[in-house]
Formats: C-alpha cells, sequence, structure tokens
DNA sequence: GTCTATATCAAGATAGAC
DNA sequence: GTCTATCTTGATATAGAC
C-alpha cells in the first residue's frame, strides 16, 4: 500500500497523492485504502517515516564501508547524500513540497535533522562539519527542486570536493 | 492586489492562498480579483517574479555597499541571502512549497538559479564559489523549512565563516 | 472595474452491505 | 478487509448585472 502510495508521489507528484490515485495503483478501492490509513495525513505521515528511516539507513551503510577514523560520519553522509538519484530521493523530493506546507507533518522531519547534526559531526571542528553539511544539503535541495545551477562535471567536481573536505578538512583557494 | 496576496501567503500559507482569502484581504470580491488576473496560476506566475526580482535587487544593494575587489560579487550574494527573515523570505518561503509542484511556476525559478550562478563566481575559483554558494544556498533552504539545526550562536558563526570564505578564501580546519 | 450568483469539479470522509 | 454509494466541503471559474 506504501508501495503505491509513493508510485504515485514519483510519478505524478504529491500534489496528486489523492486516495483514488492510490487506490488505483494499488488495486483496491478507496475504501480498502481508508481501512489502513484513517485519514489522508495518516499516509503522508507514514510516507514521511519511511522516508527518514531509508535516509538513516543509507548513512548507515556508507559509514560501513569507511574505516573508522574522524570525520568518517560526516564522510559518509556526503556520500549517502550526493549520489545518482535514488528511489527515497525521489520519493522525498515530491513529499517535500507538500509536507512543508503542514507544521504537524515537518516536525518528524525537523527533529530527524537536529538529531543527524550531532551524529556527522562527530570528531570534527564546528566549522568543517558546518559548511560541509551546509553545502551537501544546498545540493541535495537544490537539485531535489531541480534548480542546481551546476553540469554534470561541475557536479562531480564538488562530490570530490566535499568528499575531500569531510575526510580531511583543506584549503578554499 | 499582489500586496495583498502576498499577505495571504505569509500569514497563511500558499496552501491557503485562495481567491477567496485573496479577495478578503485586498477587500474585493472574488470577481474583482479575477479581473486582474484570469487565473489562479496567473496570479502565482506574478507572485513569484515579484520575489525574484526582489531577490536580484537585495543581492545588488549589498553588492553597493561593498568595495569592488574580487569576490565581492560572492559576498553580497552571501550577505543578502544571510539576513533575519526579511519580508521576501517569508514570502518566497510560503511560495516554494506550492510553486514547486508545478514544473511550468519552476521555470523562471529555475532560470534565476542559473543566471545567478556566473555572476557571483566572477573572479572568483569554482571551488571556492560552488562551496560558498551552496552552503549558504543550504542554510537559505533549510531555514526556508525551518529544518535547520542551528542555533543563534552557531548560526552567527557561520555567517561569518562564509563571508570570510566568499571574501577571501580560506582554510577548514 | 467590480459585484453576485451559480456551475462545476475534485477530493476527503462516512456508512453500511457483503 | 474490501467494496459501493453518498455526503460534504472548498475551490476554480464563468456569466451577466450594475
Amino acid at each position: 500500500m506504501l508501495d503505491a502510495a509513493e508510485a504515485v508521489v514519483v510519478e505524478h507528484g504529491a500534489v496528486r497523492l489523492t486516495l483514488d490515485a492510490v487506490a488505483r495503483e494499488a488495486g483496491v478501492s478507496k475504501g480498502g485504502v481508508m481501512y489502513h490509513f484513517p485519514s489522508k495525513n495518516a499516509l503522508l505521515e507514514a510516507l514521511v517515516a519511511r522516508a527518514i528511516e531509508r535516509s538513516h539507513a543509507a548513512r548507515e551503510a556508507q559509514l560501513g564501508k569507511l574505516p573508522g577514523a574522524p570525520g568518517s560520519a560526516l564522510h559518509a553522509y556526503v556520500r549517502a547524500s550526493i549520489n545518482d538519484p535514488l528511489h527515497n530521493d525521489r520519493v522525498s523530493s515530491a513529499l517535500l513540497s507538500v509536507v512543508a506546507s503542514d507544521p504537524k507533518l515537518m516536525s518528524p522531519v525537523r527533529e530527524f535533522f537536529a538529531q543527524r547534526l550531532p551524529a556527522i559531526s562527530e570528531g570534527v571542528p564546528f566549522d568543517r562539519a558546518a559548511l560541509v553539511h551546509l553545502a551537501t544539503e544546498g545540493l541535495w535541495l537544490m537539485e531535489l527542486f531541480r534548480v542546481s545551477p551546476f553540469n554534470k562535471t561541475q557536479r562531480s567536481r564538488i562530490k570530490q570536493l566535499l568528499a575531500t573536505l569531510a575526510a580531511e578538512g583543506g584549503t578554499v583557494p
């Protein structure tokens, strides 16, 4: 059922995430959908929770692949965030614009960000953690809204730059 | 009329930017609103254009206040973006979530970003321009969505860091 | 130019049969 | 658990009077 909802969101955007559309996609009727989710907000909440969980998992996975040095948590975060568009990104992307307009739906997202900062900052000076975090998030969000002005070459250069900064710091010319 | 629409957007969010609400705020009737804007999308387009224009003007204003050294365009951009919440930010904030779900409305925004990058990159190495740009945009967007995990102290430290990097570059520890 | 009245529609939600 | 049918609401948009 959530899979069907995600499919709708990815395909048509979250604005057109209607109970009808989910029902059609899932091969059931509206009534069937509303048995599982008493309201549309409940459905959105579940989608948000899932996206957060996946994002967390992606970061953990990257962390497992890196040797445990200072800055590795930050580095893992960068690697997990800057990737070729993954399924979860497409879902988050479409979701964000709808979720953002409802403070109640945003609150788990806010908490997610609040908890992530200390986790990725571990063993790294504040300036470095903040800068890398903000730039990574900036790229992610700009790509989410499809307003990133960087081309493929520039993007991979940025990717490299952020990875280096995350792992060792460095000088910005 | 646009002022009324902005007032509604700021106060109740763009989701509730209805023709009724605009009419009430402007002190006219729905018919009156629709005389000026044939459709709701036309109204949104006008709001987007206005927000873009103001954003551009804010940057120009900062640029005028800085001595013309290499990196001053980037520095001016940082100063214009990182400020205590201005009226235009509140409008953009509320607008973005609605506009983002309509590619047609997003296209002027996309163009704005594309044209801004070369403007603020002038006379600055790519790495520095990209990093500062992304981090600034990251902070702006996170604050837009109220998910920034930084407190007041941290924020002003970041502000200082970005200003320094924009103006002279530097070392990230 | 601005108003009122109305058409039209899409969507969330409810109730009760099966 | 899932379906159909129906209610209700809120919003865009149109038509035509003033």
